[in-house]
DNA sequence: ATGGAATGTCAACGCCCGTTGGCCTACAGT
DNA sequence: ACTGTAGGCCAACGGGCGTTGACATTCCAT
Protein backbone atom coordinates (compact mmCIF):
# COMPACT_ATOMS: atom_id res chain seq x y z
CA UNK A 1 0.00 0.00 0.00
CA UNK A 2 1.38 3.43 -0.57
CA UNK A 3 2.11 5.39 2.64
CA UNK A 4 0.11 8.58 3.73
CA UNK A 5 1.59 11.83 2.34
CA UNK A 6 1.63 15.28 3.86
CA UNK A 7 -0.23 16.89 0.52
CA UNK A 8 -3.22 14.25 0.75
CA UNK A 9 -5.75 17.27 2.62
CA UNK A 10 -4.23 19.62 -0.44
CA UNK A 11 -4.63 16.72 -3.00
CA UNK A 12 -8.15 16.20 -1.54
CA UNK A 13 -9.14 19.78 -1.23
CA UNK A 14 -8.47 20.46 -5.13
CA UNK A 15 -10.42 17.52 -5.88
CA UNK A 16 -13.36 18.77 -3.86
CA UNK A 17 -13.40 21.91 -5.65
CA UNK A 18 -12.67 20.19 -8.57
CA UNK A 19 -16.13 18.52 -8.60
CA UNK A 20 -17.85 21.26 -7.20
CA UNK A 21 -16.94 23.81 -10.24
CA UNK A 22 -16.83 21.23 -12.86
CA UNK A 23 -20.96 20.24 -12.02
CA UNK A 24 -21.32 24.33 -11.41
CA UNK A 25 -19.40 25.55 -14.60
CA UNK A 26 -19.01 22.88 -16.84
CA UNK A 27 -15.78 22.34 -18.38
CA UNK A 28 -14.92 25.19 -19.85
CA UNK A 29 -16.05 27.78 -17.56
CA UNK A 30 -14.54 25.90 -14.86
CA UNK A 31 -10.95 26.85 -14.96
CA UNK A 32 -7.99 25.83 -12.91
CA UNK A 33 -7.48 29.61 -11.33
CA UNK A 34 -10.65 29.01 -9.81
CA UNK A 35 -10.50 25.54 -8.58
CA UNK A 36 -7.52 26.81 -7.16
CA UNK A 37 -9.02 29.98 -5.24
CA UNK A 38 -11.44 27.53 -3.81
CA UNK A 39 -9.25 25.25 -2.49
CA UNK A 40 -7.15 27.63 -0.66
CA UNK A 41 -4.04 26.78 -3.11
CA UNK A 42 -2.06 28.41 -6.27
CA UNK A 43 -3.02 27.35 -9.35
CA UNK A 44 0.45 25.91 -9.98
CA UNK A 45 -0.74 22.74 -7.36
CA UNK A 46 -2.94 21.58 -9.87
CA UNK A 47 -0.75 21.23 -12.32
CA UNK A 48 2.09 19.39 -10.27
CA UNK A 49 -0.62 16.94 -8.42
CA UNK A 50 -2.86 16.15 -11.44
CA UNK A 51 -0.43 16.63 -14.50
CA UNK A 52 -2.79 18.84 -16.90
CA UNK A 53 -6.62 20.09 -16.85
CA UNK A 54 -7.79 16.64 -18.46
CA UNK A 55 -6.04 14.91 -16.15
CA UNK A 56 -7.90 16.49 -12.62
CA UNK A 57 -11.27 15.58 -14.70
CA UNK A 58 -10.63 12.10 -15.19
CA UNK A 59 -9.55 12.11 -11.51
CA UNK A 60 -12.34 14.19 -10.56
CA UNK A 61 -15.22 12.07 -12.59
CA UNK A 62 -14.27 8.19 -11.07
CA UNK A 63 -17.58 7.59 -9.81
CA UNK A 64 -19.54 4.64 -8.26
CA UNK A 65 -22.93 4.24 -8.87
CA UNK A 66 -23.15 1.52 -6.46
CA UNK A 67 -26.07 -0.24 -7.94
CA UNK A 68 -27.90 -2.60 -6.06
CA UNK A 69 -27.99 -6.43 -7.02
CA UNK A 70 -31.67 -7.05 -8.52
CA UNK A 71 -31.59 -10.54 -9.14
CA UNK A 72 -32.91 -11.26 -5.29
CA UNK A 73 -36.08 -9.21 -5.40
CA UNK A 74 -39.31 -9.93 -6.71
CA UNK A 75 -39.34 -8.85 -10.87
CA UNK A 76 -41.91 -6.10 -10.67
CA UNK A 77 -40.25 -3.97 -8.46
CA UNK A 78 -36.50 -3.31 -10.11
CA UNK A 79 -38.13 -0.30 -11.72
CA UNK A 80 -38.71 1.41 -9.01
CA UNK A 81 -35.57 0.16 -7.31
CA UNK A 82 -33.82 1.31 -9.66
CA UNK A 83 -35.06 4.75 -10.05
CA UNK A 84 -34.99 5.49 -6.29
CA UNK A 85 -31.49 4.44 -6.32
CA UNK A 86 -30.49 6.69 -9.17
CA UNK A 87 -32.71 9.94 -7.80
CA UNK A 88 -30.55 9.62 -3.82
CA UNK A 89 -27.68 9.26 -6.05
CA UNK A 90 -28.09 12.36 -7.80
CA UNK A 91 -29.19 14.47 -4.89
CA UNK A 92 -27.08 13.09 -2.65
CA UNK A 93 -23.96 14.82 -4.45
CA UNK A 94 -23.48 16.79 -7.62
CA UNK A 95 -20.74 14.63 -9.32
CA UNK A 96 -23.19 13.34 -11.35
CA UNK A 97 -24.59 16.11 -12.68
CA UNK A 98 -21.10 17.74 -13.27
CA UNK A 99 -20.68 14.36 -14.97
CA UNK A 100 -23.55 15.02 -16.92
CA UNK A 101 -22.61 19.05 -18.39
CA UNK A 102 -19.31 17.85 -18.97
CA UNK A 103 -20.14 14.53 -21.16
CA UNK A 104 -21.73 16.87 -23.34
CA UNK A 105 -19.02 19.44 -24.17
CA UNK A 106 -16.21 17.33 -23.48
CA UNK A 107 -15.52 14.18 -25.55
CA UNK A 108 -13.62 12.62 -22.44
CA UNK A 109 -16.22 13.79 -20.30
CA UNK A 110 -18.91 11.41 -22.95
CA UNK A 111 -16.34 8.69 -23.14
CA UNK A 112 -16.43 8.86 -19.42
CA UNK A 113 -20.35 8.45 -18.98
CA UNK A 114 -20.29 5.88 -21.75
CA UNK A 115 -17.94 3.84 -19.91
CA UNK A 116 -19.96 4.40 -16.55
CA UNK A 117 -23.30 3.24 -18.16
CA UNK A 118 -21.73 0.21 -19.70
CA UNK A 119 -19.83 -1.03 -17.02
CA UNK A 120 -22.30 -0.22 -14.22
CA UNK A 121 -25.86 -0.40 -15.53
CA UNK A 122 -24.71 -2.82 -18.33
CA UNK A 123 -24.08 -6.37 -15.90
CA UNK A 124 -27.36 -5.20 -13.41
CA UNK A 125 -29.71 -5.05 -16.52
CA UNK A 126 -28.10 -8.42 -17.07
CA UNK A 127 -29.64 -10.95 -14.47
CA UNK A 128 -32.95 -9.32 -14.89
CA UNK A 129 -34.20 -9.14 -18.60
CA UNK A 130 -35.62 -11.90 -20.97
CA UNK A 131 -32.77 -12.21 -23.40
CA UNK A 132 -29.13 -11.66 -21.69
CA UNK A 133 -28.37 -10.65 -25.61
CA UNK A 134 -30.93 -7.81 -25.30
CA UNK A 135 -29.28 -6.70 -21.67
CA UNK A 136 -26.75 -3.66 -23.38
CA UNK A 137 -30.09 -2.59 -25.49
CA UNK A 138 -31.87 -2.49 -22.62
CA UNK A 139 -29.41 -0.50 -20.02
CA UNK A 140 -29.49 1.66 -22.96
CA UNK A 141 -33.10 2.33 -22.98
CA UNK A 142 -33.17 2.84 -19.17
CA UNK A 143 -30.58 5.26 -19.13
CA UNK A 144 -32.36 7.48 -21.56
CA UNK A 145 -35.17 7.98 -19.31
CA UNK A 146 -32.76 8.51 -16.03
CA UNK A 147 -30.63 10.48 -17.76
CA UNK A 148 -33.58 12.59 -19.25
CA UNK A 149 -34.81 12.89 -15.75
CA UNK A 150 -31.52 13.90 -14.25
CA UNK A 151 -31.12 16.31 -17.25
CA UNK A 152 -34.33 18.03 -16.76
CA UNK A 153 -34.73 17.78 -12.84
CA UNK A 154 -30.92 19.36 -12.28
CA UNK A 155 -29.56 20.84 -15.40
CA UNK A 156 -32.57 22.49 -17.53
CA UNK A 157 -34.57 22.70 -14.51
CA UNK A 158 -37.86 22.45 -15.89
CA UNK A 159 -40.01 24.00 -13.39
CA UNK A 160 -42.77 20.88 -13.49
CA UNK A 161 -40.03 18.39 -13.22
CA UNK A 162 -38.60 20.34 -10.46
CA UNK A 163 -41.61 20.74 -8.74
CA UNK A 164 -42.17 17.13 -8.61
CA UNK A 165 -41.41 15.14 -5.38
CA UNK A 166 -39.12 11.74 -5.50
CA UNK A 167 -42.13 9.46 -4.86
CA UNK A 168 -44.12 11.26 -7.70
CA UNK A 169 -41.28 10.73 -9.91
CA UNK A 170 -40.58 6.72 -9.11
CA UNK A 171 -44.47 6.03 -9.22
CA UNK A 172 -43.62 7.71 -13.06
CA UNK A 173 -40.66 6.44 -14.26
CA UNK A 174 -40.65 3.42 -12.41
CA UNK A 175 -43.17 1.29 -14.47
CA UNK A 176 -41.42 2.72 -17.81
CA UNK A 177 -37.73 1.73 -16.49
CA UNK A 178 -39.77 -1.76 -15.47
CA UNK A 179 -41.09 -2.29 -18.63
CA UNK A 180 -37.91 -1.87 -20.59
CA UNK A 181 -36.23 -4.43 -18.41
CA UNK A 182 -38.35 -6.86 -18.59
CA UNK A 183 -41.53 -6.52 -21.29
CA UNK A 184 -41.07 -8.33 -23.95
CA UNK A 185 -39.98 -6.31 -27.15
CA UNK A 186 -42.11 -4.87 -29.21
CA UNK B 1 -42.39 45.01 -44.15
CA UNK B 2 -38.36 45.37 -43.96
CA UNK B 3 -37.25 45.50 -47.51
CA UNK B 4 -34.00 43.23 -48.63
CA UNK B 5 -30.38 44.39 -47.37
CA UNK B 6 -27.64 43.84 -49.81
CA UNK B 7 -26.40 41.76 -46.55
CA UNK B 8 -28.87 39.50 -46.04
CA UNK B 9 -26.34 36.77 -47.46
CA UNK B 10 -24.11 37.95 -45.05
CA UNK B 11 -26.41 37.81 -42.22
CA UNK B 12 -27.64 34.06 -43.39
CA UNK B 13 -24.11 32.91 -43.73
CA UNK B 14 -22.98 33.88 -40.16
CA UNK B 15 -26.41 32.19 -38.77
CA UNK B 16 -25.95 28.84 -40.77
CA UNK B 17 -22.34 28.57 -39.39
CA UNK B 18 -23.09 29.77 -35.95
CA UNK B 19 -25.27 26.84 -35.54
CA UNK B 20 -23.15 24.48 -37.30
CA UNK B 21 -21.14 25.74 -34.29
CA UNK B 22 -22.71 25.54 -31.54
CA UNK B 23 -24.16 22.26 -32.31
CA UNK B 24 -20.66 20.73 -32.66
CA UNK B 25 -18.59 22.58 -30.22
CA UNK B 26 -21.00 24.08 -27.45
CA UNK B 27 -21.14 27.82 -26.29
CA UNK B 28 -17.99 28.74 -24.97
CA UNK B 29 -15.77 26.67 -27.78
CA UNK B 30 -17.65 28.09 -30.27
CA UNK B 31 -15.57 31.09 -30.86
CA UNK B 32 -16.97 34.10 -32.92
CA UNK B 33 -13.79 33.80 -34.48
CA UNK B 34 -14.44 30.30 -35.72
CA UNK B 35 -17.97 31.10 -36.64
CA UNK B 36 -16.90 33.73 -39.00
CA UNK B 37 -13.82 32.20 -40.73
CA UNK B 38 -16.69 29.31 -41.36
CA UNK B 39 -18.85 31.97 -42.91
CA UNK B 40 -15.73 33.62 -45.02
CA UNK B 41 -15.99 37.18 -42.99
CA UNK B 42 -14.39 39.19 -40.69
CA UNK B 43 -15.17 38.22 -36.90
CA UNK B 44 -16.18 42.48 -36.75
CA UNK B 45 -19.24 41.82 -38.92
CA UNK B 46 -20.56 39.47 -36.58
CA UNK B 47 -20.56 42.14 -33.85
CA UNK B 48 -21.94 44.56 -36.34
CA UNK B 49 -24.75 42.35 -37.11
CA UNK B 50 -25.72 40.76 -34.14
CA UNK B 51 -24.29 42.87 -30.92
CA UNK B 52 -22.41 39.98 -29.34
CA UNK B 53 -21.93 36.63 -28.85
CA UNK B 54 -25.11 36.67 -26.67
CA UNK B 55 -27.12 38.01 -29.37
CA UNK B 56 -25.75 35.92 -32.13
CA UNK B 57 -27.08 32.61 -29.81
CA UNK B 58 -30.36 34.43 -29.36
CA UNK B 59 -30.87 34.88 -33.33
CA UNK B 60 -29.04 30.88 -34.04
CA UNK B 61 -31.20 29.12 -31.56
CA UNK B 62 -34.91 30.48 -32.72
CA UNK B 63 -36.80 27.74 -33.07
CA UNK B 64 -39.96 26.16 -34.47
CA UNK B 65 -40.56 22.54 -33.65
CA UNK B 66 -43.84 22.55 -35.85
CA UNK B 67 -45.27 20.26 -33.44
CA UNK B 68 -48.52 18.61 -34.95
CA UNK B 69 -52.00 18.54 -33.82
CA UNK B 70 -52.72 15.66 -31.78
CA UNK B 71 -56.37 16.41 -30.98
CA UNK B 72 -57.69 14.92 -34.42
CA UNK B 73 -56.20 11.37 -34.41
CA UNK B 74 -57.10 8.36 -32.37
CA UNK B 75 -56.02 8.79 -28.66
CA UNK B 76 -53.95 6.06 -28.59
CA UNK B 77 -51.66 6.82 -31.51
CA UNK B 78 -50.53 10.24 -29.42
CA UNK B 79 -47.71 9.06 -28.19
CA UNK B 80 -45.91 7.43 -31.57
CA UNK B 81 -46.52 10.49 -33.67
CA UNK B 82 -45.48 12.72 -30.95
CA UNK B 83 -42.10 10.39 -30.80
CA UNK B 84 -41.55 9.94 -34.75
CA UNK B 85 -41.93 13.71 -35.48
CA UNK B 86 -38.88 14.56 -32.63
CA UNK B 87 -36.96 11.55 -34.51
CA UNK B 88 -37.56 13.18 -38.04
CA UNK B 89 -36.99 17.19 -36.42
CA UNK B 90 -33.65 16.18 -35.03
CA UNK B 91 -32.45 13.81 -37.78
CA UNK B 92 -33.17 17.08 -40.11
CA UNK B 93 -30.59 19.50 -38.73
CA UNK B 94 -28.53 19.82 -35.99
CA UNK B 95 -30.55 22.95 -34.50
CA UNK B 96 -32.03 20.97 -31.47
CA UNK B 97 -28.71 19.55 -30.65
CA UNK B 98 -26.63 22.86 -30.49
CA UNK B 99 -29.84 24.10 -28.39
CA UNK B 100 -29.23 20.85 -26.02
CA UNK B 101 -25.82 21.53 -25.98
CA UNK B 102 -25.84 24.99 -25.66
CA UNK B 103 -28.78 24.83 -22.39
CA UNK B 104 -26.66 22.77 -20.61
CA UNK B 105 -23.42 24.89 -19.92
CA UNK B 106 -25.43 28.35 -20.57
CA UNK B 107 -28.02 29.67 -18.73
CA UNK B 108 -29.70 31.61 -21.70
CA UNK B 109 -29.49 28.46 -23.48
CA UNK B 110 -31.59 26.87 -20.50
CA UNK B 111 -34.07 29.48 -20.64
CA UNK B 112 -34.49 29.46 -24.18
CA UNK B 113 -35.27 25.22 -23.91
CA UNK B 114 -37.55 25.89 -20.95
CA UNK B 115 -39.46 28.84 -23.03
CA UNK B 116 -39.43 26.29 -25.94
CA UNK B 117 -40.89 23.58 -24.37
CA UNK B 118 -43.30 25.35 -22.15
CA UNK B 119 -44.60 27.20 -25.37
CA UNK B 120 -44.67 24.34 -27.90
CA UNK B 121 -45.20 21.14 -26.17
CA UNK B 122 -47.50 22.09 -23.29
CA UNK B 123 -50.33 23.39 -25.30
CA UNK B 124 -49.97 20.44 -27.27
CA UNK B 125 -50.44 18.30 -24.42
CA UNK B 126 -53.44 19.82 -23.14
CA UNK B 127 -56.20 18.55 -25.71
CA UNK B 128 -54.78 14.88 -25.11
CA UNK B 129 -54.57 14.58 -21.50
CA UNK B 130 -57.21 13.77 -18.74
CA UNK B 131 -56.78 16.76 -16.70
CA UNK B 132 -55.78 20.19 -18.30
CA UNK B 133 -54.35 21.22 -15.01
CA UNK B 134 -51.57 18.47 -15.40
CA UNK B 135 -50.84 19.30 -18.53
CA UNK B 136 -47.49 20.87 -17.70
CA UNK B 137 -46.66 18.20 -15.51
CA UNK B 138 -47.28 15.83 -18.34
CA UNK B 139 -45.49 17.95 -21.24
CA UNK B 140 -42.37 17.49 -18.50
CA UNK B 141 -42.73 13.64 -18.33
CA UNK B 142 -42.53 13.60 -22.10
CA UNK B 143 -39.61 15.62 -22.33
CA UNK B 144 -37.27 13.86 -20.05
CA UNK B 145 -38.11 11.00 -22.04
CA UNK B 146 -37.53 12.75 -25.59
CA UNK B 147 -34.89 15.10 -24.07
CA UNK B 148 -32.98 11.19 -22.11
CA UNK B 149 -33.30 10.06 -25.75
CA UNK B 150 -31.11 13.13 -27.68
CA UNK B 151 -28.95 13.65 -25.30
CA UNK B 152 -27.89 9.63 -25.38
CA UNK B 153 -28.55 9.22 -28.91
CA UNK B 154 -26.78 12.70 -30.61
CA UNK B 155 -24.97 14.14 -27.81
CA UNK B 156 -23.35 11.21 -25.68
CA UNK B 157 -23.73 8.36 -28.42
CA UNK B 158 -24.20 5.74 -26.14
CA UNK B 159 -23.60 2.67 -29.00
CA UNK B 160 -26.82 0.54 -28.28
CA UNK B 161 -29.07 4.01 -28.41
CA UNK B 162 -27.44 4.97 -31.88
CA UNK B 163 -28.07 1.45 -33.09
CA UNK B 164 -31.44 1.41 -32.89
CA UNK B 165 -33.66 2.47 -36.10
CA UNK B 166 -35.72 4.99 -35.96
CA UNK B 167 -39.04 2.49 -35.89
CA UNK B 168 -37.08 0.68 -32.79
CA UNK B 169 -36.92 3.48 -30.82
CA UNK B 170 -40.69 4.43 -31.94
CA UNK B 171 -41.73 1.04 -30.80
CA UNK B 172 -40.01 1.66 -27.63
CA UNK B 173 -40.54 5.12 -26.02
CA UNK B 174 -44.40 5.70 -28.28
CA UNK B 175 -46.07 3.45 -25.41
CA UNK B 176 -43.84 5.71 -22.56
CA UNK B 177 -45.07 9.21 -24.27
CA UNK B 178 -48.48 7.52 -24.40
CA UNK B 179 -48.43 6.68 -20.77
CA UNK B 180 -47.38 9.83 -19.77
CA UNK B 181 -49.98 11.73 -21.33
CA UNK B 182 -53.14 9.75 -21.42
CA UNK B 183 -52.59 7.38 -18.52
CA UNK B 184 -54.24 8.19 -15.02
CA UNK B 185 -52.00 9.88 -12.68
CA UNK B 186 -50.43 6.60 -10.54
C1' DA C 1 -21.54 62.51 -61.56
C1' DT C 2 -21.40 62.76 -56.56
C1' DG C 3 -22.25 62.53 -51.63
C1' DG C 4 -23.36 59.53 -48.14
C1' DA C 5 -24.74 55.37 -46.21
C1' DA C 6 -24.02 50.45 -46.18
C1' DT C 7 -20.63 46.84 -46.28
C1' DG C 8 -16.38 44.99 -45.31
C1' DT C 9 -11.16 44.68 -43.71
C1' DC C 10 -7.41 45.36 -40.51
C1' DA C 11 -4.93 45.97 -36.41
C1' DA C 12 -5.12 46.47 -31.91
C1' DC C 13 -6.96 46.57 -26.91
C1' DG C 14 -7.34 44.31 -22.46
C1' DC C 15 -8.43 40.10 -20.39
C1' DC C 16 -8.13 35.52 -18.82
C1' DC C 17 -6.57 31.09 -19.80
C1' DG C 18 -3.36 26.68 -19.13
C1' DT C 19 1.05 25.93 -18.19
C1' DT C 20 6.08 26.46 -16.74
C1' DG C 21 10.22 27.18 -14.03
C1' DG C 22 12.53 29.28 -10.38
C1' DC C 23 12.68 30.07 -5.69
C1' DC C 24 11.70 29.85 -0.77
C1' DT C 25 10.16 26.77 3.40
C1' DA C 26 9.63 23.02 6.42
C1' DC C 27 9.77 18.55 7.44
C1' DA C 28 11.99 13.60 7.71
C1' DG C 29 15.84 10.27 7.61
C1' DT C 30 20.24 9.81 9.03
C1' DA D 1 22.54 18.81 13.50
C1' DC D 2 22.54 18.32 8.56
C1' DT D 3 20.83 17.59 4.33
C1' DG D 4 17.75 16.05 0.67
C1' DT D 5 13.27 16.29 -0.74
C1' DA D 6 8.48 17.20 -0.88
C1' DG D 7 5.26 21.03 -0.44
C1' DG D 8 4.08 25.52 -1.65
C1' DC D 9 4.15 30.34 -3.75
C1' DC D 10 5.15 33.72 -7.29
C1' DA D 11 5.87 35.78 -11.67
C1' DA D 12 5.85 35.12 -16.19
C1' DC D 13 5.09 32.97 -20.96
C1' DG D 14 2.42 32.52 -25.19
C1' DG D 15 -1.93 32.28 -26.97
C1' DG D 16 -6.82 32.77 -27.86
C1' DC D 17 -10.70 35.20 -26.67
C1' DG D 18 -14.61 39.06 -27.31
C1' DT D 19 -14.74 43.44 -28.65
C1' DT D 20 -13.60 48.12 -30.65
C1' DG D 21 -12.52 51.90 -33.76
C1' DA D 22 -10.20 53.57 -37.77
C1' DC D 23 -10.01 53.01 -42.45
C1' DA D 24 -11.18 51.22 -47.31
C1' DT D 25 -14.59 49.94 -50.65
C1' DT D 26 -19.04 49.35 -52.92
C1' DC D 27 -23.50 50.67 -53.99
C1' DC D 28 -27.51 53.63 -54.51
C1' DA D 29 -30.33 57.85 -54.49
C1' DT D 30 -30.12 62.12 -56.02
Amino acid sequence: MTTARRSDATRAAILEAARERFASDGYDRATIRSIARDAGIDPSMVMRYYGNKEGLFAAASEIELNLPELGGLPARHVGAVLVTHFLERWERDDVLTGLLRVGVTNEAGAERMRAIFAQQLGPVTRGVCPDPAEAPRRAALVASQILGMALTRYVLRLPPVVEMTPEEIVAWLGPTVQRYLTAEAP
